[in-house]
DNA sequence: ATTAATAGACCGACCGGTCGGTTTGTTTTT
DNA sequence: AAAAACAAACCGACCGGTCGGTCTATTAAT
């Protein structure tokens, strides 16, 4: 073990104990002194790694965001046309409810945070609308292909998307007992995109 | 100051002040000293009226939540079918848009808190399913009277629309300065009920 | 090969301040 | 006079963050 690695390992550990515990209990009822006792890790560490406790916060929101940002392209990539695409990325949400079972999806802490703290909001307020103008530009783009009806509002219709998929979690947040979130999230954006389907 | 004397002008001014808190700062980041500050009102007179913060919260939430129980079973009442009940329904988040220029929607905040605490969540998880029974009967109904496709999964669809106004919501308080969330829901729903819709 | 020097990783006691809640006593209403 | 309503000082626990110093692995000098 190199003394990169020593520091590395370190670092992650406490990311994953932080996300953890900002799933289970929330930013503020998380403290620093609870992630260093299960880090197993000295506040001296702690602080040696992360400026403050809002900058291990934003770490986390940021590298979730990309990972997010990635699978998105990913699924656009692998499929034959848009409204599979939207499709396939609904179907991804299974990953997102089977890590439910943790606590308060931390999508939604980043959301909360984000409304009450204007230098994490700043920092969130971006990829969000990147992923509205990627929803946007998908459904343009499966406008132009037919597969939409061409009177379809992209940014408009990007939204309820979004809605959809965030409404859906939130329930599922709030009743993880329900088994079949899946399956409404598969229902509900097919009854989106069936909406949305070219008439003619 | 004849019926209502001292003693429930004062519970009324912690109750507004504190929801005005919560709304734009957050359950936790609301201190008890803050909500005296604003109410100018004691330590002492607070905890006179409340056993807790936590209880006045609650106080909070159940208040909230019957008042929309309240307006929903109104707009039944008051719609000539279903589809144009929900439609109404969806019309009233209007006011649910002004009131977010004061943070991040107290519905979201009683949401996540749920997710936290199990005696909130209990005295929640119960009004919530009652809204989803709600959505499910009207749909039902819906169903009978021909307005809705007799596939329709009752059940499944009212979480569907219920994601679809708290998505919304979700964003709208995230990027209050857009302006057509209003427009967005009515579409949203629209779009919604058009794939729930009879065939033929 | 041994030692000295260096730098990042890490420790834990400690700080000022805030938290939710309690206690004690005074004022107001009935 | 009794009870309800309120004020304000106070409590212990806990908060995020700091700080002086130690440990350990790598590099440079001998």
């Amino acid at each position: 073990m190199t003394i990169n690695s020593r520091g590395v390992d370190t670092k992650n550990t406490i990311l994953n104990v932080s996300l953890s515990l900002f799933t289970q209990n929330g930013y503020d009822a998380t403290s620093v002194a609870e992630i260093c006792r299960q880090a197993q890790v000295s506040k001296g560490a702690f602080y040696h790694h992360f400026p403050s406790k809002q900058d291990l916060f934003l770490a986390l929101m940021t590298s979730w965001l990309n990972e997010v940002s990635e699978s998105f392209r990913a699924s656009v990539e692998s499929s034959q046309n848009i409204p599979l695409a939207i499709e396939n990325i609904a179907d991804q949400s299974r990953s997102l409810y089977d890590a439910l079972q943790d606590g308060f999806p931390i999508l939604l802490e980043f959301w909360r945070q984000a409304n009450n703290d204007p230098e994490i909001w700043q920092q969130a307020i971006a990829p969000y609308r990147r992923f509205l103008s990627f929803f946007a530009d998908a459904i343009q783009t499966g406008i132009q292909a037919g597969d939409f009806d061409e009177s379809l509002d992209p940014d408009c219709s990007a939204r309820i998307i979004m809605a959809v998929a965030m409404g859906l979690l939130l329930q599922a947040s709030f009743d993880p007992e329900y088994e079949k979130w899946h399956q409404v999230t598969q229902a509900g954006i097919k009854l989106v995109l069936n909406s949305m389907r070219t008439t003619k």
